[in-house]
This record gives C-alpha cells, structure tokens and sequence, in this order.
DNA sequence: TATGAATGAGCGTTCATTCAT
DNA sequence: AATGAATGAACGCTCATTCAT
C-alpha cells in the first residue's frame, strides 16, 4: 500500500505557503522553491500536486476565493437589505490587519489579470458575483421601503461596489489615512444616504 | 551645458520604454534588454544611465507622477469648490483607453509599494497630495457654500477620494461594466449628494 | 515455483515496454515512469524488478538479442550453404515496416555501445555470433562446390555482413530509396557474384 | 565599441565542443553546461551564439556536413571513374583511431534523424548526395569502358552505398574485426567485381 | 511485495550585472 | 560615453532513486 496522504490538503498546503509569499514578496516571491521550502515539503513534491506554476497560482486564487464566498453567504442568510448591505461590506471588504494579507494577495491577482488571460475569467467572474449580490440586496431594499422606490438599482449597486473597492484599496495601500473604523464609517455613512 | 538636457532625455527615453512595457507585458516584461530594444538604444548604455533596474523602475514612476502632478495643477488654477472637484476627478481620475495604460502601470507601482519599501514613500506623497487637493477644493466649496457648513472636511475628502479609486480601479479590472461615461455619471452623481 | 515464471514475464513486460518507447520517442522516451505506465504497471513494482534504469536496459537488449537468436537458428536448421545465407540474410536482416522498429531499437543500442562498456560485451557477442554463423554456411557452401574452393572464408564473411548490415542500415535510414524488396535483390544478387 | 569577437569563429567553437563530447559521451553527454565547459566559456555565453540547444546542435551537423563535402569535392575533382570511387570510398568511407570521432558524432545524428523531425531533412540531403555522387562516378566509368555498359547504374550505386556504409558501420562497432586496412581491401574487392 | 509520495541533483533557459574595447 | 560580449545565480521543470505504508 502507498503513502496514505491528503491529496487535496497538499493542494492546500502549497496553495496556503503560496499566498503567504504573494503577501509578503508580491507575486516575484513566489518562485516553485520558495513555495515548497515554505509548505515544509521538498521542491520535487511541488510537481506531484501541480503540474506547473501556472496550475498552482490558479488553485491559489480558486482556494482564496471558495473561502470569500463561504464568507459571504453566510451574511446572505442571516440579514437582508441595507442591514445585509452593511454587514457584508463593513464585515467582509473593510481591511483590517488580519485580512490584510488575503486582499493583498487578491488585489495581485486582480492586476495580473489585467495582463493574463488565464486570470480574467475569474476576475470577471468574482466581480459579476459581487455585482449580483449588491444588486439583490438593493432591491430587497426597495421592496422593504428602506430606500427609494425609483432608485436605479443597478446603477447604485455599481457606487456601492465602487465606494467599497476604493475604501478597501485606500485600507490596503494607506492604512495611516483610513483605518478599519474610517472605513466602516464612511461605509455607513455612504449607505445612510440611500435610505429615505 | 546642453549635454545635462541630453542625459535627462535619455532617462526619459528609458523610463517610457519601460512604462510601455508595463502596460503591455506587466512587470514581467521588464527586462533591461526589453527596455533598451524598446527605447531603440544600446543595450550597454542603459546602465551608464541607471545603476540597476530599481533605479530606473523608480525613476519612471516619478516620471509619471510628474506628469500627473503637472495635470492636476492645470484644473486647480483653472476652476474652484465642487466644480473644480468634478472637473479635476473626471477628467484625470475616470479611465478611458487612452489613459489605460497609465493607469495600469501606477496600479503596478501602487501594489509594489504595498511591499516595496522604496516605492512605500512614494505612494504615501501621492494619496497625501490628492487628500490635500481633494479637502482643498471641498473648503472652497464649503466657504462658497456650495455645501454643508458642518461638513466633516476631511472624512469627506477621504470618501471622495475612494469613490473615484473605486471607480477607476473598476474602470481598468471591468470595463465593459463601467465603461467611461458611468464613470463620470457615478463620480458627478456623488458630489451631488454633497451638494446642499 | 509458479512465482519465478511471474517475475520474469514482469521483467519482459517492462522490457518491452521499454523496447516500444524507444521506437517510437528514442532514448529520451525512455523515463521510468513513462516504462512503468507503457507496461501497464505501477510504477514502484518497476524497482522491484529492476535495481536501476541500466539494468532495465541491458535486460531489454538481452532480450532483444535472443529473440533474434532464436528466429536464426530456425533458419540454421532449415536451410544449408548459399540458400541459407540467403534465407537468412532476406528473411533476418531485411528491414520492412514489421520490423523496423525491432532493428531501431539495436541501432539505438549499437551505438550506445560504441560509448558505453555495459553494452560493449553484448555488442562484440552479437557481430562474432554473426560472422561465425555467416563462415559457416560458406564453408558448407565450399564444400558443396557452391563457390570457389580457394574463397577466403573469412574475409568474404566480413564482406557478407558488411553489405547485409549496410543494406539494412539505409533500409532504416532511408527507406524510400531501399525498400524492402530492393534490399532483398541487392543481397540476392551479391551472393549471386560469390556463386561459380 | 564593444569588445571585438568573431561570432562565426565562437560558434565553431561551440559546435566542435559539442561534438567532442558526443564521441566521447554520446547525445547525454552534450548538456549545455558541459558544451561551454568544454569549449573553455561561460555558461551564459554560450546562449549568446545560439538561442536553444537544438539550434547548437543543428549548427553542429551541419558544420560537420560542410567539412565532409569539402573533402569529397576534392576527389571529385582529382580522379574519374571507378579510380575516383575508389579514392572517394577508401579515403574518406574507412574509419581509422583520427575519424572515428568524426563518424562516431554523424551516426550519432543519423539515429536522431530517425526519430527527430529537425534532423530528418539534413539525413535525406546527405544521403542523396552521396548517392547521386557515386551514380556519377559509376556513369563515367560506364563511359569509359571500366564497366559492362548494360550495368543498372542506380542499382549498383546503392549496393555500393550500402557496402560502404556496412563496412564503416562495422569499422566503428567493431573495430578489432575491421581494422582500416581491411574496410580498404574489402571496398576495392568490390569495386574489382564491378570492373570488366 | 506493491504502491505512489518524497527527494534533490541536474537540465535548458533567462537575466541583471560587469567587463573589455 | 557607447557597445555588446561575458558571467553565473536563479528560475521552472524532469527524473532516477529512495522511502513509508
């Protein structure tokens, strides 16, 4: 009989050491050896559980964002509307120190997609899905009469999803000028203003 | 000294070649011998002009924020208050495809920095010059009473200052959802709000 | 002991195996792991039966050389004097599609033999094995009267295998100028010349 | 100016140090690092002069291809009919201790032609040249009156190749068997049988 | 014995940097 | 100052071999 291992937890490992080195070198700092020396593993293992760089960093990105989208229904099933709204973005895209790491690693990926073609599929696909979820939420919103009822929905999910990117990129990049509260406070205060 | 202006051209020359290589080929498609063949010069000489590539990435991208700088004081001697606001996050934050490239490649840095920390100052001048500006105009506005007297300036500035990063960082990853004209649509809809 | 007759049906699946990846990939095509998976078996048992890559090979030329022993014997027992170098020569050393690849794969290992002392014994085993069998049947065509009696055995057996092995060489090499049943009439007709 | 190197000269050097470590090494011995240690270079510079092993290698054969035409032109040029093959196959087909090397690298190539599309075009070239070559000879003789005139000129050119060819394959399998005055008296043998 | 995971040396290739002219 | 050749460390990847179950 075989080594008995996870091979899926591998994948995971490798994907984990991954994205701490992208947090911590940017996406140079991720070379085959450092990932491996990271995991604890051997170099050669790398290649028995991704058959190229490219394979490795995509399950990174899959992995990371299978975790955000856990994240996330969870505040879709427990609150609706502008409540919904809120928790979600101040709970989920404010930056804080722990999560820190997390968007910095997706705001990599993000850019690379800009460049890579194997990349922008999941880029379209992650914004369309925020997209989607604000615009529900919204238009709970308006049918429960918390904000206008002539309100462009689709229109207003785009700002929301706007002002909450640019808070979290000023969160990442300049955590000095806006620190977690600053960016739930402007979070909050963007969302008082749709309600009647 | 006419041979003072020649170097200075020279650098120049270098640092646009490797802007063009940013916006084509990301950071990968960097390379001395990539920047010498696309600035059309020798190869060699790249190094009489900078010591390393660090130097040079780093001088191109305060080349770029010269050129914005430049930019941006054109609007602010020209308008004032909320006028000059618009004028001044339309025309320079919004991103179209002429101003793509520019713009992917200060994101390119602006990520860098998030772990460079010889980019790191650099970035901190630059969100500390749009706030400045941004709280500068939003005064203007308040004294011509354009908008509220018991606005709270500087939690303003902050959130103009991430609608418009979050409209042109979504402007770049998503265009086809937020194409130019919803650009300025969402960033005029937002200064109206503040409008009394 | 049914388990020995196991082991060495191991040994030649893996043998052939092998035998088939360098006819059609060459040397390079021959990884352990491309043996193992060609053989059908895993990929651990291959170490089982073989201490190293080496020795898989010089098992698979081992093999190869008495399957091709085997095959001329019968010829040896059928035939005597001209007509059976004849046989031998067209039915053995021809080269048609059949056996084209049989006759690459000891080209291949031929000239490792030129490099390698592992292979050299084999290779001096197989050429003695063939002249003397090429004397022999001359010596019987002698004294049948068949050719000359003052012919130099042993030299025209060098002659013999030369142009047998020439034949063959272009017949692998080149094949569209020396197909098949050309290399059959140019052997034909050079024992035809020794003939009185 | 930059330093002043004869790029041509490099090359050569490259190819002949490949091509001492494929008679020494076979094909597993020409790694690239070995070729530059070899020709008494650095590593890096040795993809200066060729973009890719394959290219190194292509350069090589074809180098060798050149030198050998070189020397059969000559004989082309000194002598006529069966003395002019005779020349020809003796001076150049035999393989003595300073050719082996020389044959040794061309059977190596060869072998990879039947399997290596690059190396295929240069097999048919070399091959056909060398038979057009013989033909010509062949024909002249059959003018002159060396050879029965209802000779099938093409026909015998072949089994004269193979011979030859059979005989330098032996002179370098086996060499103890066929020493270079033997591979000369069994070329003339034949070329004797030819004559009227 | 059977299996396939683990290991690390070695490969071809790239590249910033240095050097010679 | 200008040029491009020289250098070697580092990269992604392969693979024979060893190891653990």
């Amino acid at each position: 009989m075989p080594k008995i291992v996870d091979h899926d937890r591998r994948r995971e490992k490798f994907a984990q050491a991954a994205m701490r080195l992208i947090a911590k070198h940017g996406l140079e700092g991720v070379t085959m050896r450092a990932v491996a020396t990271e995991a604890g593993l051997s170099y050669g293992s790398l290649f028995h559980y991704f058959d190229s760089k490219d394979e490795l960093l995509l399950y990174a990105v899959r992995y990371l964002m299978s975790l955000q989208t856990r994240r996330v229904n969870e505040y879709a099933s427990r609150f609706s509307g502008l409540r919904a709204l809120d928790e979600l973005l101040c709970d989920d895209a404010v930056i804080d120190k722990s999560s820190r790491d997390s968007w910095l690693v997706w705001h990599t990926f993000l850019y690379q997609a800009a460049l890579q073609r194997s990349f922008a599929a999941m880029n379209e696909e992650l914004i369309d899905g925020w997209l989607e979820r604000i615009s529900g939420h919204l238009t709970d919103a308006q049918q429960a009469g918390e904000v206008a009822a002539e309100l462009d929905v689709d229109f207003e999910a785009l700002g929301i999803w706007a002002f909450s990117a640019g808070v979290g990129q000023l969160g990442l990049l300049h955590p000095s000028s806006l620190p977690p509260n600053v960016q739930k406070r402007l979070i909050s205060a963007y969302l008082d203003r749709l309600r009647l």
